[in-house]
DNA sequence: TTGTAAGCGTTATCAA
DNA sequence: TTGATAACGCTTACAA
């Protein structure tokens, strides 16, 4: 690894001059000296150090995708066709601005402070973070952070976060369910906070909206594990045999709810409506095609970095929510009925 | 963020002092001093500049993660749910051995030196490098590297790789198939090089071990998107009727088939049935559940990760061949017939 | 046991 | 237009 200092002496320059035309300040180097430089740094497969230059600077041109444990992999089929597509989209984002992406998930805030201070992280992209860890997180971290999916309730002006109309999305859907004649729909999620809640939100107004009564919907708190899938729908079946149609907070609790009703007999549409959340790639796989809300995870990345990026090269740039649009994707897993 | 000079003119010492304690080089100073040190240490939530450690030590800590583009996300729908369980699991590897995860994705060789030399990254785990590309990485990065499924001829010796039984799982597969009673057999892939190569090879060489005539079975190339998909399942159909059984590299290919097959109401897997590879999760949520060859993304990773950091950290490791097991998973999308 | 000082490869200030 | 030089924060001989 060749250094400016010793190019610097190839040329019989000094390192500055050659810095400068590394840099392209090739105002300030006659065009001469600067052609020769430049050869120089050619030939040699000159490539910069960026400890050095990370330390002149005080920067570093990474960003860094920090993830709660509790959304990460592995515990939690949901999230990782999620994250990896999200991964595979930031990384995409991240390089073509010119910026590396560390990756780095805990739960511990005191790690994560490490983490980020140490390497001089120039801005964070957050997933899977409470309410509570995020205002931690905006504590320990001065510089700029946009969250993903993050939900802060009267804050909001105060983070960035890039988001999607999860309330709208569940409204339609239910909206959708009721027009096709559904009057018992249950709503499955693991949890009740943040994006899943204004799912759940959207599915209720919708029920009240529609002028149904309150007990038209059910909402069954489910375990992430695939047993946890299975006994919220076996126990809908038993306690609420009148539901028709079954609105899971996400795509893959409602393919794997789908074998499992297919399992009990249970045909779909036919016996039991199925509607889900995201348009995962399995949506369209399964049969009969999962209908569902349709939200775009690569363009969430895109936008994340985009408006990181912003923050980080431009210092009036203000926090902002930035909430993505969702559409109903309407295909055949949810069965008209007379009402 | 204090720095150690700032600290040793707090303590009133010499930072070479404070940094031994740091480092935890406790025998070299004195009790009483060590501890007052480590007092101001924690007080001031002291975090070491990396910036400064990998200009100082000349490494960095870093491992990278470098995928070839052609693997990566997007245009790729086998890919994203392996890539992402892979990237958590390397994540959770790196993070607990004390390095730090960098991704990086090119096909551009000349990108990656420049991304790895830069950053002065320790070692790289890759994903995705055909056997030219593999050998130019070799070329360009003379620290630990380890490939993940790569395939590398007679030159194995040379490379560490940590794969799977590729070969012996579809050769059990197909070995399955035929003592079900299977006698025309379909095999498809998008490439027939690698790892979906070795695949072919099982298939092919348990047809003859069975002593079967080589028209048992077929060979189908499929485009990677959706549509390819489909016309290689309606080619086969119409080309070959008497096929009973269709083996794919992929779970991903044999669930977005079995979709496929659906809407073409042929049943599976009383028309027909279907065998997949890698024991993906929708591999299991789909009805009926599909037969398929197990291999664990997981253990690939931490070993990965493991062969690499001892790569690192003990000059005398050998490159070496690693190679993961896998299971038959029977389940029900293959049915016994009468030969 | 503790301290001095050089060095890692850049950037940036200021002088020539 | 070019070049010295200090500085970034740390490690590491080597000296005291």
């Amino acid at each position: 690894m060749i250094t400016i200092k010793e190019m610097a002496s190839i040329v019989g320059v000094s390192p500055t001059t050659v810095s400068n035309v590394i840099r392209g300040k090739t105002k300030e180097v006659s065009p001469e000296l600067a052609e020769k430089i430049q050869k120089v740094v050619e030939e040699y497969n000159y490539v910069p150090n960026r400890s050095a230059i990370n330390l002149a600077k005080n920067n570093s041109n990474v960003i860094g995708f920090v993830m709660s444990t509790n959304s990460v992999l592995y515990d939690n089929i949901v999230q990782d066709f999620f994250t990896g597509e999200l991964i595979g989209a930031l990384e995409i984002g991240v390089r073509k601005r010119g910026y590396f992406l560390m990756i780095y998930s805990s739960d511990d805030m005191e790690e994560i402070r490490s983490f980020v201070s140490s390497w001089n992280i120039d801005g964070i992209v957050a997933l899977g973070f409470s309410y509570e860890s995020a205002q931690i997180l905006k504590n320990i971290y001065k510089k700029p952070l946009v969250f993903i999916d993050g939900y802060f309730l009267n804050d909001e002006h105060q983070y960035s976060n890039v988001g999607i109309e999860d309330y709208r999305g569940a409204f339609e859907m239910t909206q959708y369910l009721i027009r096709e004649g559904h009057r018992k729909i249950a709503f499955f999620s693991d949890n009740y906070i943040g994006g899943d809640y204004a799912r759940y939100m959207g599915f209720l107004d919708a029920i009240k909206a529609a002028g149904l009564s309150s007990d038209c919907g059910y909402k069954y708190k489910i375990e992430k594990k695939l047993d946890g899938i299975k006994k919220g729908v076996e126990d809908v079946i038993r306690e609420h045999p009148k539901v028709s149609a079954l609105f899971f907070c996400s795509d893959n609790y409602a393919v794997s709810a789908m074998g499992i009703l297919s399992d009990l007999g249970i045909k779909i549409p036919d016996d039991i409506s199925v509607a889900g959340y995201d348009d995962a790639i399995v949506a369209s796989f399964i049969r009969p095609k999962l209908t569902t809300v349709k939200q775009s995870t690569g363009e969430k990345a895109e936008i994340a970095v985009e408006k990181l990026v912003a923050m980080i090269e431009n210092k009036t740039e203000k926090p902002e929510k930035i909430t993505l649009p969702v559409t109903l994707q309407v295909r055949d897993s949810v069965k008209k009925i007379e009402a």
